[in-house]
DNA sequence: CTGAAAGCGCTAACAT
DNA sequence: ATGTTAGCGCTTTCAG
């Protein structure tokens, strides 16, 4: 078993109370009877056992992290960036997956309270009022990243999905692309990938182009959707480029135009979105929209701990820089 | 503030005991004192707190897990593959990002034992000794994934990673390569990933082929490794093919064989390590040994709780299966 | 079948 | 400057 604040208050003489107050550097303690007890802290490998502290102070140092699924290319990153703030300031982080499940999200929610956590950071490709609801019931301080709400009740970060979109979109037109078509998640669902969508329409529109529905294919974000979403949309029409609201789905597009005989760029151009690490990688190199993944989690976090200790945030609704990265996927 | 045992005790008019008999359905509770406490937790929406739960029952229904880094593609799957099954049964994850840092693992270690963890899924490029003393010394319940030490003191999931090598370095052997290079880790540290040079190494002699230290890289495991590797390895040697102990170094590797005019696998066969979701995306498709990642964390965790449970494990140390699946970076 | 009370390990008044 | 003590919210003997 290991040592307690008891053992070392009889270790070194003294009373748990000092023990504590060297523990916590509060009070005056005398230089001879603070050297004592570490010395005794030492002697005994003793470290305070956190789980009593927090029950105390009514503060656990950690915060819950609620994503869709980590093994989605987009989240390890923000997790990191979180993490590696948490880690600054000794906070911990609970990391739960919630396959984006409504049920999922409220029982993981209300566990992180009935654990205490001081926070949560939350991601999610859709943000219920439900969860709303019960994110205010139970008085969980949270901050959202790559989602906000309107009214900007809870302090998000997020980039400006839709103007991305939209100079993704207008770079796209801008190479001469008159067919250019669009791969991402339906644009009823409340997120902020679902804005991408907007965005590719105000562009054709501010160009005087029409969106034609059969350039349009709603999926998912993986290397599938962006497959499946080419060999739709080229059965009936033909494209000059696409904008795929993933860096998957463009991977996945090029894929599918690649054995169709079709060659990226040559033949046609393909964007991505995120700028995930294997964008770089793939062949051709991905030109993409950039998003501060890492910085998104680790603002969000920063905030999140500021709003854990009280202290005012400057601004609640961060919204970070993106930048187009011209790479291979699209002409120059 | 939420309710505690006491609000529901008044609220129910019996007493917190009685409460508390309910909660963890122990002991026999008349039906109808029980439906009256029942009524009364649902009324105030009452949720037990387990970290006064933890501080008495010494377990705190959460298990550390202590990466190198999220980030890399390797260890998101295994996250949840280990998460899935800790919430099964009612466990969540604290999640360390050590960076393979000694210092910073041994750091993380004893936060998550002040945290009274009720054990530790630990996965590192490196298992130094000083790190299984303190594991032993915090009577931390551990086990051992991807890595594993000799005697089997701690329990472990691995897959024999020399002999995977060993067989992706035959199979390209055995399409008719003479010169097989190799681009991988370290030989010398004490990890996992390091067995694959052993590997390499004894599938060559096996077929009466000599080490070339030419034709041999060690870097990292990233894209860049690979892409460098393959830079120096050409540079005064000429290759027929390449086993790279990684998906991102075999990626790296194609790119720079691309960028020299070399193409795979009609110039040269590419081998990669782990099967990654993006050696299926990448082009062309990676022909790889496939780690089961995910089975990798979910065995590990049932292990691990297990353990944490006091019930015997069957087997001590599980050696997963892995499979070489053949796709189109080696000719057919 | 139910209640009273001790105690998990710690912090923070309150005394001295 | 240091000690005593109550109490955080819960589980679990021990009585009754």
């Amino acid at each position: 078993m290991a040592a307690s604040i008891k053992d070392v208050a009889r270790e070194a003489g003294v009373s748990i109370a000092t023990v504590s107050r060297v523990l916590n550097n509060v009070d005056v303690v005398n230089e001879d009877t603070k050297k004592k007890v570490q010395d005794a802290i030492k002697k005994l490998s003793y470290r305070p056992n956190i789980v009593a502290r927090s029950l105390k102070t009514q503060k656990t140092k950690t915060i819950g992290i609620l994503v869709p699924d980590v093994s989605n290319q987009f989240y390890p990153e923000v997790v990191r960036g979180a993490e590696d703030v948490a880690n600054i300031y000794d906070y911990n982080i609970i990391l739960c997956n919630s396959d984006s499940d409504l049920e999922k999200e409220k029982e993981y929610i209300r566990v992180l309270k009935e654990k205490m956590v001081d926070g949560m950071l939350y991601m999610s490709s859709s943000l219920e009022g439900e969860i709303l609801d019960l994110i205010d019931e139970l008085e969980l301080k949270t901050v959202l990243v790559e989602t906000k709400i309107s009214g900007g009740k809870l302090p998000s970060v997020t980039i400006d999905n839709k103007k991305a979109a939209y100079d993704a979109t207008k770079y796209l037109i801008d190479k001469g692309n008159k067919k250019v078509a669009y791969i991402g998640l339906k644009k009823d669902r409340n997120n902020a990938v679902s804005k991408r969508y907007n965005g590719y329409e105000k562009a054709l529109k501010d160009s005087g182009m029409e969106v034609d529905p059969g350039l349009v294919y709603f999926g998912d974000l993986k290397p599938a959707d962006g497959y499946n979403g080419i060999n739709v949309i080229l059965e009936n029409n033909e494209i000059d480029a696409v904008f795929c609201a993933s860096d998957e789905a463009a991977m996945g597009a090029i894929n599918a135009l690649r054995d169709k005989g079709l060659r990226c760029p040559e033949d046609v151009d393909v964007m991505g979105f995120n700028d995930v690490n294997m964008a770089a990688v793939f062949y051709p190199k991905l030109t993409t929209i950039a998003q501060p993944m890492y910085d998104m989690g680790s603002v969000g976090m920063r905030m999140l701990i500021k709003a854990v200790n009280n202290k005012p945030l400057e601004d609640n609704q961060y919204v970070l820089q993106y930048y187009l990265v011209e790479r291979d996927s699209v002409k120059k």
